[in-house]
DNA sequence: GCAGCCGAGTGCTAAATTAGCACCATGAAG
DNA sequence: CTTCATGGTGCTAATTTAGCACTCGGCTGC
């Protein structure tokens, strides 16, 4: 992807400090977080600044910096503005008879943001806006994401330790190549169209994502179910991917 | 407020043109919004371009703008940053039983943004990301707003023409003194702790407002109810209000 | 109490980035 | 076909930012 005919580095730079104020949890101060972003913490405190300006940033007591009141507007207008959300909440919920979990995520670098996750006997709406970051490779959803990127786009973004989201718990190298690297596992994803994975907190905690064909977004349901469910759940997963693609 | 020393002018617009392209229902070309918002239109291609680089914008098939994947992130990032939704959505839900309409807003510039705003009969998690804007000064939400505000900083933001929302329709001048006047209203609203509106659509459709005190938004409720009930409705919204500010 | 350390914040000027004109190509309207 | 609007870019002057060096304030250890 080329960065078009004068990139404006202060707006990415600036965003870039926006997302990873708005995914850390604690308040945090610039010098910290320009060593988390590889960015001089003068401009760091510049950047934040700026946005505590124009609201989207404020300072504690002790000078720290975290989301400032207009991060709701932001959120209600991207909220607005994709539609995506909207459209997806209802579908979702025909979900819950499953007794699974149900999710929806989009891919950030190489992390998995969740856009909903709901668990079992929850109320629809606590879902939201809850879940941290997780590795793009080893999440079912990261990985029906993945899969609908060419392999060159990966390689790049995983070659590139830079493009490692700063915020995000410091990765474990990820295997690319070999029978149990990530390509081929992507590939198989590519062939059987949908995503099945492990995690690996518990060996029968599994994991079905789908790719949404016009919102770069996945949806998926986890929990424990047998090899038996697996075609049966991947219906009902598909059926509610269709309708929310609309 | 003071820009504080080196504000990034590019940063502050191009979280303008995002918040503009987000607020915009249909796609936008950079000369339309460069006009809309007061700005060159090769600095907001640029922008845009830049935007579209980080995947918060991308181009349709006649080169004009729209919100990118990314504001997805952005959106599930805001929502966590500020806690805010995640707390409310609950203690909303309590108000159903009213059979009125319950919303939560913030205000950006002269507009209230509803990041919640449901209807009876709808399903709960149908009130996310759905009104557009709505101007704060005729707005129960707004009022509400406006009034924990300094009477200061409201002549300030009626008087500069340039604080208008730039993707708003145009607004009628405000009146703010004399004896319907705005100030006026919002001394009534500080008095009596709460904003009681009538829309203009319709005589007898209105809203109740109350503000929250640790997250510069506001909660009501909305719809068709007597004089006796308000004291009453203004209980019920004061006890949500309590609970969301934990 | 004091030194020592770390962080936020800023003045300054060199160095880098952007502004915006002029221009091109394209598509729609008349 | 002409006209008008649009998205997009090359170019250089003009503006903005970079980042060092520094101050100030708080905290820790002694």
């Amino acid at each position: 992807m080329k960065p078009a005919a004068q990139p404006n580095q202060s707006l990415i730079d600036g965003l870039a400090c926006l997302q990873a104020l708005a995914s850390h949890a604690q308040p945090i101060g610039s010098r910290e977080l320009g060593r988390m972003l590889g960015l001089e913490p003068t401009r760091v405190n510049r950047l934040l600044k700026t946005l505590a300006f124009v609201g989207l940033a404020q300072q504690n007591d002790q000078r720290k910096y975290l989301p400032g009141p207009a991060i709701h507007v932001l959120a209600a207008q991207s909220m607005r503005g994709s539609g995506l959300i909207r459209r997806a909440l209802g579908p979702l919920e025909s979900l819950f008879d499953l007794d699974l979990q149900v999710a929806m995520g989009v891919l950030w670098e190489d992390q998995v943001c969740y856009l909903y996750h709901h668990s079992p006997g929850e109320s629809a709406s606590q879902g939201l806006g809850r879940e941290p970051l997780y590795p793009a490779a080893s999440s079912g959803l990261g990985q029906a994401l993945l899969a609908t990127w060419p392999e060159e786009s990966i390689r790049e973004l995983y070659a590139d330790a830079s493009r490692r989201h700063p915020v995000a718990p410091p990765r474990e190298p990820v295997a690319l190549d070999g029978e149990a690297g990530l390509l081929t596992q992507l590939a198989q994803v590519r062939e059987q169209g949908f995503a099945l994975t492990w995690t690996l907190e518990s060996g029968d905690f599994r994991t079905l994502g789908v790719a949404l064909k016009n919102d770069q977004a996945a949806i998926g349901v986890a929990g424990k179910f047998s090899d038996r469910e697996v075609s049966g759940l991947r219906r009902r997963v598909e059926e509610v991917a269709a309708l929310i693609e609309g």
